[in-house]
DNA sequence: GTCTATACAGCGATAGAC
DNA sequence: GTCTATCGCTGTATAGAC
């Protein structure tokens, strides 16, 4: 499913199961050949076997992830029908991580990014901008067919939500705040509403 | 000016500077004792002097950046006369930030959270609620004045506006991207305008 | 307040046996 | 494919002279 076309041991992949979610949670300089080893109970060794540096690590987990995550965004428009639902299944993908108590692998390594060996750069660079275009596609599609409603280029509006996403899990996460990010997630997508403009007079 | 009641030998001052920056651009576990002392041409040694531990100078960094930022939010709310004007100008420190190539101290901190000493995690959690209250109480105000327009509660739209501009600020610094954080932010703040509910009217 | 010297743990990585 | 053993380096931290 996942991987599909990918021929990799076994181990490799439980290797990059456990790196990648220690990324998630610690950084890529948070962790250590040592810590993966030790989970699996492999020697350090037999890592480097699979991996050979720590920078093929890496790259390997930012491949598999931007795989996995086309995947899920393509299923996300079989499963769903108009761009509004499709950017709240968006930002579903990640609350699923942040529930998991994990930031999104490729912004935790945008926040690694100074320290990373150029290929894992370019590599995070064109992971953000396949969401960017992903999310653009969603919105124009839904500002022509009139379920989305906002000013300016798509590509714009696009930047904003998936850094405002991936913002808002970088808050949530540290204080365990699932609902805080639901609350920004919705808020963030009912401002595209086109009902949005007409809604608010509650107060003042 | 800035550290006003700290007294705070020289050197120790210029420690904070370099350290504070290498945190901002390589993350906590991205710099070393070692960086630091070579840029100012001290030995390792005379660093331990002034902070024992590598904790002790994240605590200290954290201090002093929360207090700085205390500082300019209070110059903010002197010089300027309304909320949105406020928010602008809020959005404008992280700019400032941004264009020296840096992240947000705490956001990166964020991002390094689950490897940080409990003190120091206990600080990042002191600053982003102090940003977060800042903002609910321009916030606030604004819509008392009918300066803005929002729904629900003020926190929940500070912790989303908070959120979004650390995001902003994570995705815009690989790419260089000057212009991209200042449109997200500008999008952002005008959603919260009381005239953007009638202006976008362009496509559609 | 800064230095030299050093302790000691951890790191990524490699060689070579099995 | 995994192991033991080890290398060379870097990390934080400390002792003690100046």
């Amino acid at each position: 499913m996942t991987d599909r076309d990918v021929e990799r041991p076994r181990t490799a992949t439980r290797i990059l199961d456990v790196a990648e979610r220690l990324v998630q949670v610690r950084g890529f300089n948070g962790f250590s050949y040592a810590d993966v080893a030790t989970e699996l109970k492999i020697t350090r060794a037999a890592l480097h076997y699979h991996f050979a540096s720590k920078t093929e690590l890496g790259e390997a987990l930012i491949e598999r992830y931007s795989g996995r995550f086309g995947e899920a965004l393509d299923a996300v428009e079989v499963r769903t029908e108009d761009a509004p639902m499709r950017l709240r299944a968006y930002a579903g993908l990640y609350l699923e991580v942040l529930r998991d108590h994990r930031m999104c692998l490729c912004g935790m390594m945008a926040a690694d990014y100074e320290t990373l060996p150029s290929s894992m750069q370019a590599a995070v660079l064109r992971y953000i901008r396949e969401n960017q275009l992903w999310l653009s596609r969603v919105l124009s599609q839904g500002r022509e067919l009139g379920t989305l409603e906002f000013d300016g280029a798509p590509s714009e509006v696009a930047s904003m939500i998936f850094g405002a996403l991936e913002g808002a899990m970088l808050i949530a996460r540290p204080f365990g705040d699932i609902a805080g990010f639901e609350s920004s997630a919705a808020r963030l997508l009912a401002s595209l509403s086109p009902l949005s403009r007409t809604s608010a007079r509650s107060k003042n």
